[in-house]
DNA sequence: TGTACATCAGTGAACGCGCGTTCACTGATGTAC
DNA sequence: TGTACATCAGTGAACGCGCGTTCACTGATGTAC
């Protein structure tokens, strides 16, 4: 039918987002290109005026949720961040939580330009992070730098390992109880502001 | 042809321990029965004679994985066990790592079975973690379990965040580094006998 | 111990299905005059 | 501003392919006599 110039910019933008969810949700493989263009509105044919192949879409969704992650992070304090991020809540809705959390395990066994969208994503989300750190000392901040990689990856770890527990287990819920206090408690958020 | 109970039991256990072994390097959807068959000398076929579906497998193989992984780390030190699971050489070679590691993402996305064995898996590392630990004292034993939780979804996060990045990426080196030091003079490994 | 028969681990062709991708087509948008 | 034509986002049938699973078959093993 053809579309204005906007609509289809916009109907792009929206297919990104709505991949970007989806695969949260069922991962890369769990995810097809016509259930995708469904879900977005669209038939599957469409898909390949946007994108080059499954796997483009694949890198562009992840930095995307990536930008995201960071955005909702963007000077926020490291303890308010992780309060938030090592939750029930976010481990049990990954279609709208992290996108580092839901597929740092399957970018593993991606193309280079997911995991270079992911390098770039996690870059960002430390600056974001940092931006709350206004100490002008070049040495506190390097500490700091590596607290912030050392606290997210920390709590991804809680995140990933609680969500591999059966549902309603206890277990699963005691990963995110030990790891908040450990992660609140510990190093990381001391060393800041 | 038929073959010896001993040898099919034999042939069993082979599949098994083939399957965990390529699941970790490509995950769950990354090989197939017929992949799976043929790297333990056979036939797809033959598969449903020892296995009622990929599922079932699955189940199996995550099982005889986390049992191997708790095996390795009887009676050891937190701290020893930190320095060999966050290393590069870890990190490189998923195959013959941890299956937590290696599969954590995808186990979230697969049936309850698997989980359950993800969760009995890590009870089980837990355990034989503990085993060190010689202290009659019972509040000290249960903050231990918490630091011994704490000290493997840390440790976890680590290789799965460093995984993620491009090969060769001074971030997934950065990673594995701070977290290592992070975790090693943290409250995990103090805490301990 | 020797013979006859049932069992069942392993074979390989075949199944239905869903995947990523291609392609001829449609028709509103955008452009040239 | 109005007309003629090119463009191209979106459609839906079709493609080859690999997947998990089924099935009739084979023949050595295990068992009954």
């Amino acid at each position: 039918m053809k579309v204005t110039k906007a609509q289809a910019q916009a109907n792009r933008a929206r297919i990104v987002e709505i991949a970007s969810t989806l695969f949260r949700e069922r991962g890369y493989d769990g995810v097809g290109v016509a259930d995708l263009m469904a879900a977005a509105g669209f038939t599957h044919g469409g898909f390949y005026k946007h994108f080059g192949s499954k796997a483009d879409l694949m890198a562009e969704a992840a930095a995307w949720g990536l930008e995201g992650t960071a955005a909702r992070a963007e000077g926020a304090d490291l303890a308010a961040f992780v309060r938030q991020y090592v939750s029930r809540q976010h481990r049990d809705s990954p279609a709208d939580g992290c996108t580092m959390a839901a597929l740092c395990g399957d970018a593993a066994r991606q193309s280079e330009p997911v995991r270079v969208a992911f390098a770039a994503g996690l870059e960002s989300l430390l600056t974001a992070l940092g931006r709350g750190d206004d100490t002008a000392d070049t040495h506190l901040r390097r500490d700091s730098r590596a607290a912030r990689i050392d606290t997210i990856a920390h709590a991804i770890g809680a995140i990933v390992l609680s969500r591999a527990c059966p549902d309603d287990s206890p277990l699963a819920d005691e990963i995110l109880n030990v790891c908040r206090s450990a992660i609140l408690s510990g190093s990381g958020a001391p060393s800041k502001r």
